[in-house]
DNA sequence: CTGAAAGCGCTTACAG
DNA sequence: CTGAAAGCGCTTACAG
């Protein structure tokens, strides 16, 4: 690899000056810059990540916390942080959140800490309290997506307008009889998505003076979508119309109402959260919340807060919702 | 953040010892290395990356290069190198590779110059000659996974035996009427993935003596398939059986023939190739090919590369056949 | 076994 | 506008 040293003997200057020539800081004549640009290009020099690093205590690298898990999700929030990166000539520093224990002390009292990143950006992530101030000890910006951690600068959409407005497709389609696929967290400030989407769920029924159909815990994966909805299926007064808390757990219950010889959406409607890349191939009508637009957001407040010439997004994230084939009036 | 000096005044004895104490190089009294170790927990202290990577010339940092469109297997095996390098205290670099023409020369003319990895792990990539001339030039270690690139130590899967498997299956359900969906790269050398699947979809005909009921070119998504079996199935003589050269060819094939009016498997069987998260759902039967585990491979052979004590893995890497109820015998 | 010193490749006040 | 020098925080031959 080429050293500056070489570029700034060829260029026939000192290093300093072509240091400065090449960042574009301090005063450099034309000519001088002509020429360190040119012979930089010749030799194909690019400065050492180690070196400026070390001597500027900026790494121009990001990291990003994530559970590895939430496969199509973070896949495209990671790739809207990317771009977004990439042209301001940021790196991505990928930290892999697992659930194994030990992996995960290790992360945050090791690789964390090596000083490799300038920011952190924290992907849909449960962290305990304790990890909370391993992260905040590290003395870097954090910018949360979607956390429900209060002590985190988060953005989010606003998801108890997501569960109004979900329930509020199926409540204008005429339905009454309206149950909820979904997780609770009892106590929650205000912070926990599952919970704020079935906070808006009641808050719609209520508005509209209706008595809900039923409400199921799952877990946010397709089987449990299924489980779920078989369950709220099998009452006696079973629901014309289902709301489930994201677009998994949507799959599910269709899978389920179909095994039990029910037509979507003639016997029952479902909705989901998500815009699912799937959710098109199932005909779901869905709340789309632009999982890549996120992560170029996320993105663009991390670069802010350490000054680069970045507008910082607004902290609440668009949504909208998707009407297709799965939702229709009750028969 | 704490250094390395501070440490070691901690511990009364020099910089260098402590360095020495720490990574268990050169000879120090126990009693020294002790002192020292306890002096570096009760500070919390990380070995600046910056500092060590400057002075050792080791990043302790792995790139991999991926697409990140490829969502459900890229996080997989995305998943299965953290894992494995998580063991070994390294960390992961992620160099997005998109189509757009000026983020990706900014990527192997900039971005992965700056020296921030010991060696690069290239995810089923198609690179150019020129590309894969800049990635040599970084003179480190380089690990194909799947990519179709003759120059680069490349771990892969027998995708022809993939492709006989496949056939095999159909022909002793007693099939005779055999389609294949996927693509042809006309002159390959046997590194193409599609190609080779394709060859043994040929071999395994022909040694059974059996005539091609046909063969459609598709874009390897959902949608792609959907079109391509349509056309196959629309043919004076349909197939009784379609070996789709991926799952989500086959998920488009399944939801094809449904729109037809064909019963999967009572009017055609279809295979796919991948292990797919959804296959389980479409109960397709397919074949696996384990990606996290082939992450994990990737890895190991990238530290075995570099002098870390990781026995190498198999070249060659391997896969399963796993039927589920979209293939039967023909009515 | 331990320490002083040089060096990794940059950047940036400080002089001029 | 330009250069010499110091420093970023480690590591590692080299002496002792």
């Amino acid at each position: 690899m080429t050293t500056l040293e070489e570029v700034a003997r060829h260029a026939e200057v000192s290093p300093a000056t072509a240091s400065r020539a090449l960042r574009g800081r301090g005063r450099v004549s034309d000519a001088t810059r002509a020429r360190v640009q040119r012979a930089a290009e010749d030799l194909g020099y690019v400065a050492s990540a180690a070196a400026s690093g070390l001597a500027t205590g900026r790494t121009r690298s990001i990291g990003v916390l994530v559970p590895l898990v939430d496969k199509w999700f973070f896949a495209q929030v990671l790739d809207g942080i990317a771009t977004r990166l990439a042209d301001l000539g940021y790196d991505i520093t990928l930290y892999n959140a697992t659930d194994d224990a030990a992996q995960r002390r290790r992360l945050f009292e090791t690789a964390l800490r090596r000083g490799r990143v300038d920011a952190v950006i924290i992907l849909s992530l449960a962290v305990s309290a304790e990890e909370i101030a391993q992260l905040q000890a590290l003395d870097r910006p954090l910018i949360g997506l979607g956390t429900p951690c209060p002590e985190l600068a988060t953005l989010r959409v606003d998801d108890r307008a997501v569960g109004r407005a979900a329930t509020q497709h199926l409540l204008s389609l005429g339905h009454r009889r309206i149950a909820h696929i979904g997780r609770v967290r009892p106590g929650d400030s205000g912070v926990d998505i599952p919970t704020l989407r079935h906070r808006g769920f009641i808050d719609e029924l209520t508005a509209a003076g209706v008595t809900s159909a039923g409400f199921a815990r799952a877990d946010f994966t397709i089987d449990g979508g299924h489980r779920a909805a078989r369950d709220l299926l099998r009452q006696p007064q079973p629901p014309t119309a289902i709301f489930a808390a994201s677009d998994e757990l949507a799959f599910g219950a269709i899978l389920a109402a179909r095994a039990l010889g029910l037509d979507v959406p003639g016997d029952l409607s479902i909705i989901g959260v998500d815009g699912h890349e799937l959710s098109g191939l199932f005909e779901l009508t869905t709340i789309e919340q632009f999982p890549r637009a996120q992560g170029a957001a996320a993105a663009a407040a991390a670069l802010a807060t350490l000054g680069e010439d970045v507008a910082a997004p607004a902290a609440s994230l668009p949504f909208e919702l998707v009407p297709r084939a799965s939702t229709a009036p009750p028969a």
